[in-house]
DNA sequence: CAATCTAGTTGGTGGCGCAAACAATATAGT
DNA sequence: ACTATATTGTTTGCGCCACCAACTAGATTG
């Protein structure tokens, strides 16, 4: 699989297993992933947004944070953030502002224009999977949203991390 | 969601719901996607390949396709798989050959190494999808492959394909 | 205050993707 | 058969994205 639509495993030329065509789970994980991909790709470029842009954007609607945080977040060497930045904020996207604590760091802050097209470009991509959803009955939807979240959870706590913080209130 | 695990939907302040916290379909399926997208990015890396080098190499696993037709499963523009299939070649991964029905085309073919190199890199994502869904029963493990091909093959009908085309035999 | 550390930028390199222009070959039309 | 058109693949030029190494300005520590 990895890319194409490899029918599983087990090669035994004996009886061709009648219609009971499935993916493996780890096949039908990895084709799933892409086809989710390539739908958030396509919904950003139709903004002229890449990948690396939409995720920028995304994280600057919940906080205001210094280029190193961002580079943190992000996964991205330093550099590679300036040069984001730049073109996020030669569109008008972003905008950088100074810092009252550390005179070195740098605020970046999504400009109103920012925040409308991270949010123009979300809702398209929401519908998108909504729509990839449909072809599933409602209880079929949540049997699905019950496993995908033991999946998560559980690859959470391996790391350390509450998928749930803000579960009990302080 | 989009880029970072905001916890679903319902803005309602009333009685904090007891520990039945779980995502939305929505935010389940783009959290995974990008959680196996970065895992196969992250073995691919291991062998100094890019996603796109690794789904050329695992394109030609099953083909030995022309420049054109790789262009047309990749997504990408012609000029774009001259310079993929360049760089694979420099580092002997693939061989381009002559087409004896067209002059004009260019094979394009997996070398010994190329075969070795995908078949590790995909044995390794193999078993990290494997070891995410490690935390599922095996019961549970069917369902989710159940729903997932459910999806797959109503996402490829509406485009016209067969998600099993090999299924009936001619 | 000097040594050191940190935040961010700059400059260089390479992969990746597109579009436009091109040579070689195929295919159609007449 | 001969010309017009279409297709295959490459080249060139552009921009984005990512890295590293080197640098400046400002903070921190001795």
């Amino acid at each position: 699989m990895v890319a194409s639509a490899s029918p599983a495993s087990s090669p035994d030329p004996r009886e061709p297993p009648p219609p009971a065509r499935e993916l493996s789970p780890v096949d039908g994980l990895a084709q799933l992933s892409f086809l989710v991909h390539g739908l958030l790709e396509r919904r950003a470029a139709e903004h002229e947004l890449s990948i690396t842009q939409t995720r920028l954007l995304a994280i600057l609607r919940d906080r205001t944070p210094t280029m190193n945080e961002l580079a943190r977040v992000l996964g991205l060497d330093k550099s590679s953030v300036t040069g984001l930045v730049d073109r996020a904020e030669r569109r008008g996207l972003v905008a950088r502002g100074p810092s009252a604590a550390d005179r070195r760091a740098v605020l970046v802050a999504l400009t109103d224009a920012g925040r409308a097209l991270v949010a123009a470009a979300a809702a398209r991509f929401e519908e998108d999977v909504a729509a990839l959803l449909d072809p599933l009955p409602a209880s079929e939807r949540d049997e699905l949203a019950r496993l995908l979240t033991r999946l998560l959870v559980a690859r959470a706590a391996e790391q350390g991390l509450d998928l749930f913080p803000s579960s009990g209130r302080p």
